[in-house]
DNA sequence: AAGCGTTATATTTACAAAGAAATAACGCTA
DNA sequence: TAGCGTTATTTCTTTGTAAATATAACGCTT
């Protein structure tokens, strides 16, 4: 007895990675900041490695996922498309309803 | 359109994890063959690596998983517990589950 | 009693992934 | 027009994990 289940899920398109659980804070957290380096920071993350990830899911997904504008007041900024937002809610709907099937699932079982 | 979701299950014991995909594959070969040493060689796995695995898994289970044995015809061997078993088909049951209800959910879901 | 293939374990080496640092470009602001 | 904070990108360094190597012990077999 003890046993808990745990799980990870993403999505992917031709095979290639779209968008997982750490994507997901991503997007979320630049749709909070306004900035991908804002987001960067508030997640202890190096700018490169959060601009190499949005740069990923922004050229694999369907539409893009967050415009950024380079220069200007505050220097520039990034902010969530509405695709961006739908994508989130899909990924955190199907996440947590795969949770709850899975701790029913271990329920069930007789380990 | 052309999205698809994929998922990796484990099974946790206070907070480390006793069983993944890796480890059941591990265990099967195991079953299979009859040795630690031949199950790793099936698997393109170093021998060290697949008797940590195991040795982790046997340590955390409820009951051993394994059982093996040092010396005398063959030089030993090892072979699967009948709980072993049970893990296993659990987990393939629990997991292929799992699969089937995440296509459910991406077919439900409007991207 | 010597040899074999295995389990069991420690130590060292290699490599890929993550992180850090450096640079350029951009467009508002003052 | 000089400065600021941002996006965008390349290169170098670090580090943590995987792989390779080495060694001991064991108990049948011949």
């Amino acid at each position: 007895m003890g046993y808990s289940i745990k799980s990870r899920i993403w999505i992917e398109k031709d095979g290639k990675i779209l968008l997982g659980e750490g994507r997901v804070n991503l997007l979320r957290a630049v749709g909070e900041h306004g900035s991908i380096s804002a987001a960067a920071k508030s997640l202890g993350m190096s700018y490169k490695k959060a601009w190499s990830l949005l740069d990923a899911v922004n050229a694999r997904a369907d539409q893009p996922v967050i415009s950024s504008s380079i220069g200007g007041a505050g220097g520039g900024g990034a902010k969530l498309t509405a695709y961006g937002e739908k994508l989130i809610s899909a990924f955190d709907r199907i996440n947590g309803n795969c949770w709850d099937y899975l701790d029913e699932q271990i329920k069930n079982s007789n380990l």
